[in-house]
Order: C-alpha cells, then structure tokens, then sequence
DNA sequence: TTGTCATATTCCGATATGGGCATATCTTTC
DNA sequence: GAAAGATATGCCCATATCGGAATATGACAA
C-alpha cells in the first residue's frame, strides 16, 4: 500500500502548504481559479488541481459565474482537526520540562477516581 | 516533484492516522516501541517507523531505559497546526448557509477602515 | 562470549503524488 | 459557427510513501 490519497480527509488535503495557502486566501471572500494562481504565483492548472482536491474533501465549493468558477470556503471540514489537535493542547501549553509534574499530578487524579 | 515528504512538517506527519494514534496513546505516559505495538496491533517494524517520523518531526522524544526505548509526546510541534486551523475557526462556527451574510458584514467593516 | 529480548533498518512492490506542458471542455461574444 | 477567455484534464517523470519479511543493531544476563 502506498500514502494514503489526499483526497482521504481534510488532515491529508490540508498537509499541502498550497492547499493551506488557497484555503487562507478563500477566507472572506469568493475568487477565482486564476485570481487564486495570480495570488499564489502558481500556475492555472496546478491550482485547478489543488482546487480538485479541495472540492473532494468539501473544502471548497464551487459557483459558476459567467464563464468563471468562484471557489468558496467551507471551513466545516476542518474542524475535526481543530478538535483532534485540541485535545493536546494541554500538552504544549505548559513547558516541556514540567511535563513529569503534570503528568504525575493526573496520574494521581485519575487514580483517586 | 513528488508529494512532501511525512518528515517535512507535522501537518504531513500527522496525517497519517497511525501516527495520531500513537500520539494520543503518548498522552500522559511514555510507553515502549512494543507497547505501542500492543495497543495499535501493529508490527514492530512499522511501529518503529512511524516513531521515527515522529521524532524527526520532534512530536515525540526518546529515552531509554534498560534495553527498551520509552516514547514521550511532545505536543509543542502541534501548536502550528492549531494556530492555523483556528484562524478558520470563526467560519464553521457559523452556519454555512449564513456566510454570505457573514462575507457582507466582513466587507462593510473592511471597507469602511 | 553466547543467547535473548527490544528496537531499528533494509529490501521489495504497489501506488499516488506534485509539477510542467499540451489539450480538451465549457461559456460568452462576435 | 468561429474565436477567445476561463478551467479542467491527461500524460510523463521523479520521488516517497506504507506495508511485510528478513535482518541488523543494542542492551543485558549468564
């Protein structure tokens, strides 16, 4: 078996820097494919691309303007990172180095329950 | 050019859903290669190279202990991925449907500044 | 030194990637 | 209908992946 396609879920769409870089450019507002190349310096076809990515994850959703296509964000799918990430951030707010504490500290907790 | 490699960051090592697995088996303990192993029913081999991802990524540390290797989260390297994801934070937590409203409001405020 | 447990690395194969370039497809206009 | 603009797709290449199996390396005990 190879990498798992990034087209599997947001966590793989989204560990491309271009597709981060799309996404943050589609906050606020619609733009097209070529606006989006513009912006990113990349060309059309590779941002249609990273778009197609986007879209199979529901990411993005498209619009058809004229003979345009407006993407547009749709952030919803990225809150299960934000909600798996989340659950570490005990973790890095406090100090590497006073991690035995804490941790003794809640192994004693949950011993006690 | 092919796809980043998993060691490039831990937007790409997290992908890889063995590797959150791992990760949240670290909170709170450190655990040895074959306890890891254990829990994911895994191989050892393949056990040992997602820990070594880990580690280049420096999501996790290693100590030894006698002749086992015992692995400790260290969730710093997944602030990144939480800052950036809760920049989007402000648009799942309306609805989709009410974005349009949400872009105008936007776009006023940026306008008027 | 030899044996054993714990872990890391190597070799193999199948697969999907990201990029460039050419081109197909769709929409609008003349 | 033909031409032009905007996007999407196809093809080629180099590369890195994940997985399994075998094996190398390390640590410790007798």
């Amino acid at each position: 078996m190879a990498r798992a396609a990034t087209t599997t879920d947001a966590f793989n769409a989204v560990a491309e820097p271009q597709r981060r870089r799309i996404l943050t450019l589609l906050k606020g507002r619609e733009r097209s494919v070529t606006e989006l190349a513009g912006a990113l310096r990349v060309s059309q076809p590779r941002v249609s691309k990273h778009l197609r990515v986007l879209r199979e994850v529901e990411l993005v959703s498209v619009r058809q303007a004229g003979q345009q296509r407006l993407y547009r964000l749709d952030a919803r799918g990225l809150k299960p990172i934000h909600d798996w990430v989340g659950g570490f951030e005990e973790f890095w707010s406090q100090s590497f180095d006073r991690l035995d504490t804490y941790v003794k500290q809640l192994q004693r907790k949950e011993g006690g329950g």
